[in-house]
This record gives C-alpha cells, structure tokens and sequence, in this order.
DNA sequence: CATGTCGTTTCATTTTATGCAACATGAGGT
DNA sequence: ACCTCATGTTGCATAAAATGAAACGACATG
C-alpha cells in the first residue's frame, strides 16, 4: 500500500469508470486497472466488482474508501504539522552551569537566545561548577557554563563568553588586625593576612600561583566549597577573599565588601561554553553557540 | 510512503542503528539508509540526526514514529476486518416477486437461503407480475420470481423453479346454471360457461389458445387484474376461472372452490428466478441461484 | 453480425530498488 | 601521529517493478 494507490482508489471509487479515472488521476488506463488489482491482491478481498459495462464498490470497497479517505487525510496532515513545526528550530537543549553562572552570564545569554530561538527549550541543571565538565564529557548535559579548565579534553569545544578578573576582596568592618585596608606592602604583611580561598578549582589554582610568586605561604583561615560562601564570609569580616569579579557583581553582599587592588593581578577567569565536538553539528547547540557568537558585548 | 517504509523506520527508531535495524528488516544497509533518506526527502524534515557513532530521533522523527505506529495497526486492523468480513458472502440483493410468490416460492427459497447466507440482506419488493421482467431488464433489481414469458429477452437468463398447472376452478355453490360441476361434453356447452380470466399474461394466453383449439369463443364473463381476484370471483359462484395451481394452493378461499378436470389439460406455469445475464457473476447472484441448484424438491 | 465501449493482458521500455563494494568520517587504541 | 574498527553514505551494475501502447476479450447495441 502506498499513497499513490490511495489516491487511484479513490478515484476510481469516484468516478466508478476505470477511464476515467485514471484520466483524472494522470496513469494510462493499464496502471490504474493493475494498482487497483494489486490492492485486492494486498487485501485479499475484491474492491470493485467489474463487469464490461460497470464497475461498482463491493461493501469491502467500500470500507476501504472510508480508510482510504482517513489515511490520505492523516498523511496530510502530518505533513503539514511536520513542515510547519520545521520552520523554526525547535527542540530540546540541555544546560548545566553553576548558580553564579546562571544569575551573570546565563540571564543575559538566555535574554538574546529566547526571542531568537522561541521554540528551543532549555533544561537547565544547575550544581556544582566542579561537575560541568564531566557531564558534557559523560553526555549527561549538551553544554555547559564553565571556566577554562587547566587542560581541556580533547572532545570538547570551549568558546569564550567573557573574562572576569580574580579579584581580592575585604571587609567594609574588618574583625581581624590583620585584614588590611589597602594592599599590603610586602610578602611579609600578606604572610598574616587570613585568607578565605577556594577549596578548589581554578581560582584557588591561580591564588596559589600568585602567593608562590610572592614567595609568600598565606594564612588560610578558611577553604571554603562556593564562591558565594566566599563573599559571605569576607563580609562577616572574617578574612580576605578571592572570587571572580562576575561573582562579586551578583552578590547580594556587595556592600559589604570592597575590592582590594593588588599587584600583580591575578590572570582573569575565563567563563564559556564548553560542548562535546560531536554536538557542534546538532542545530540547537549551533543555535546556542551563535549567540554567543553575537555581536552584542555580554559586559 | 508505503507501509514497508513505515516498518523499516521503525526498526531504525527502536534500535537507533542502521546495522541492527536493516538486518531486523531483512534488508541491506543501505537500503535502510535510503529508504530512512526517503521519507524525510518526502516530509521535508530530518527524522533521524545521525553523525557516525550515533543515530537520534529528531523531534520530528519522534511524532512520525507516533504516526507510523498508529498507520500500521490501522492497516492491519482494516486487513482483519476485511478478511473477517469476506468470509462469509455478504451484501445486499434485491428481489421482485409477486405477492403470491412471495407466499409460495419464496418462502421455501428463503428457508433454505437464509441459513446458508446469513449475511446477505435481501432486498424484497414485490408487485405486479407484469413488472417483473421489465424492472430486472432495466436494472432496478437483480432477481426477479416470475413466470417464463412467451419470449424472454436475450440479455435475461431463466431458471425453473417449478411447474404449476393451470387449473380450471369452479365454485362449490354455483350461482349461475351454466356453471359445470363436471368437465362440460362438447364446444358448445364450453361456449355457455361463464369464464372469469385473467385480464392479460401468460395463463390468458394459454386459455384463448385452448379455447382456439376447442374451436370455442368463451363466454368471458369477466376479466379480472390478479389470480387472486379470480379464485375470489370464482367462490363466490359467478363463474369458472383458470388459475395457476399455487396460487390455488396457497388462497384462504380454496375450500370455496373445486378444480374441474379438463381435457386437454393446459401447459403449466412454468415459474423461475430471472436475472440479467451480467449479473450471474455477481457472487450475490450466484449464491441465489445456487440455492435454486440445490438438489431439495421445492414442492 | 458489425460496431463501439471498456476493462484486462501482453510486451517492450523506462524507472526504481537493491546489494555490493568503495568511501568518508570519527572514535579509540597503540 | 597513525592504525584500526565501527558506521553511515554513495557509486555502480544488476534485478525488480511500473508503465504505456497495443492487442485482446467480453458484451451491449444498432
């Protein structure tokens, strides 16, 4: 069975006349009486009782009509549903980036993606920034929000959205001597300065870096899971932090901090969108990948 | 579209692999990518997202996987339904007799039809004698039960059922002292007896040709429109009439009359089922017919 | 009995489908 | 970096199927 042959049935099933219909259906005369057999053959059942002068609808027949009529309709109409919902890009994406990214970078990102790409829905898992990477790499998550690790697997794709600056932050009320106003003069100062650091990852990466250029252990007062719960400490005044500077911006307690220029500064978190290499052929992930590409500068 | 497209597609949906889903669909790979490659050429959208280490429905695919699924059980069922349905012969037939027919030849014909046929529906008008042939020529019913006219046309096809006598009646309490009680001597007694005759039709015919070679003008007292009208005429003693036997047989007023005994006795009735030509092929028809067959003596 | 109509069948040709093999791509291992 | 394996696609020659023209057969009509 095929539409082709839907479409001579019910012609003939019209016109009741083999002539006809095939006239109206564009076969010669021959095709249209050989489709028609090949049905009964298919269905086992007589359509059409022909004799010389006429041809008429068995009751098989004309059950067969009625689903002929049904098939051809629902085939249509699947068509259309099919090419209408083709027009724009639409589907499913899935996302994982941690809770600072989703506040910063993801607000604005979703901002352009959404008008652009109405009928992409995103699933957006948020959690620890650690785990970014090995979910797209594991296929957990299509894409996700995540700095430039150290070393990038080869399978993934990283595609900067934005720098943000590693900046040192104090207390508005210090609690602490030791936490200073200003930067401190030399290794020695920094020496008794509390930190509050990352337990982890790359910003604690860079500020070990930093202080071993200094010569300088640092006192930790604090390691700390979550740049946020850096921020929150620094403002109880419980020490001197390290968070990306995007962090910063979208914390609540801002105000109770204040940023601490220090030299050398520490090289900027670089935030992207990372993807494994395969997805980079699937349109919506293309789609996300090009609003990034937009011209509008994020910050 | 064709409903084996519709199976190969989904072999591939289930699997996700042309591999494993063209060797479930006993056919090549890349018959299995072609034929996918169709149907999406058709619709106009991908169905499948494939890079070489994995196959993925497309939303798309995912709604023509719905719509396969429902296509193909449609089929199967209409094939079922069909093939249930033409199991036994079934339909509708349309039959012309006369009421008297339909009282006598009928009546055992459809005993033995209907158990035979259950499914075949049996469209019964009856009516005026004279129209039978006329409205079986002209299409309007397959069948007609009628008598064997002097000259049947060509197109028409004749099968006896049964022979009725014509018989000769005359009333137990004649009202007329010309009425016989016995077979009247000679010619010229025939010419007094008061005749009650069919106005035209076969019976009549054959009673002016007896009459012809008695060498006898009847003495007709009256024509009457119907054999039925007769066998009442005749009872209630206004005169000797001639009717087909059945008809006899079957009248409420048969007790009322007496048949004469004639020499020579007339042709019989000869009654059969009459149909156009064409329609013997019709199974209908033929399953009719094949009851007339059937080797059971009707009478 | 000739004629015209109409569905079926035959036959040569065209179109389409098929399988095999070569190819292209990309992942994973060495 | 290179090889190997898995996998889907494409080219090509062949097989299968569909097609239209014409012959055919059946049958009603004049």
């Amino acid at each position: 069975m095929n539409i082709k042959s839907l479409h001579h049935f019910l012609a003939l099933a019209q016109t009741l006349h083999f002539g006809r219909a095939s006239e109206e259906a564009n076969i010669s005369l021959s095709a249209m009486s050989r489709h028609i057999r090949q049905l009964e053959n298919e269905l086992g059942v007589p359509l059409f009782t022909r004799d010389n002068r006429s041809v008429a609808l068995t009751p098989e027949g004309s059950a067969f009509e009625t689903y002929a009529r049904e098939t051809l309709s629902r085939w249509d109409q699947l068509k259309k549903e099919l090419s209408d919902s083709s027009e724009n890009l639409h589907g499913e994406i899935s996302l994982y980036c941690s809770v600072t990214a989703s506040y910063s970078i993801l607000f604005d990102l979703l901002n352009r993606f959404r008008p652009r790409f109405p009928d992409i829905d995103i699933k957006l898992q948020t959690g620890d920034p650690e785990h970014a990477i090995s979910r797209v790499l594991a296929g957990d998550e299509e894409l996700c929000i995540a700095a430039h690790p150290a070393s990038l697997p080869k399978t993934l794709y990283f595609k900067p959205i934005t720098k943000s600056p590693l900046v040192f932050i104090t207390p508005i009320n210090p609690n602490d001597k030791d936490i200073p106003t200003s930067q401190p003069k030399d290794g020695q100062h920094w020496a008794q300065v509390p930190m509050i650091l990352s337990q982890g990852g790359i910003a604690r990466t860079r500020v070990d870096q930093w202080f071993k250029t200094l010569k300088v252990t640092p006192r930790i007062y604090a390691q700390v899971a979550g740049n946020e719960a850096i921020v929150s400490m620094v403002s109880l005044g419980l020490g001197v932090g390290v968070v990306p500077k995007i962090v910063l911006d979208n914390s609540p307690l801002a105000q109770r901090v204040r940023t601490l220029p220090v030299t050398p500064t520490l090289l900027p978190y670089e935030l992207g969108l990372i993807t494994a290499k395969r997805n980079l052929k699937n349109p919506l992930v293309e789609a996300f990948w090009s609003v990034v590409d937009a011209p509008e500068p994020l910050l």
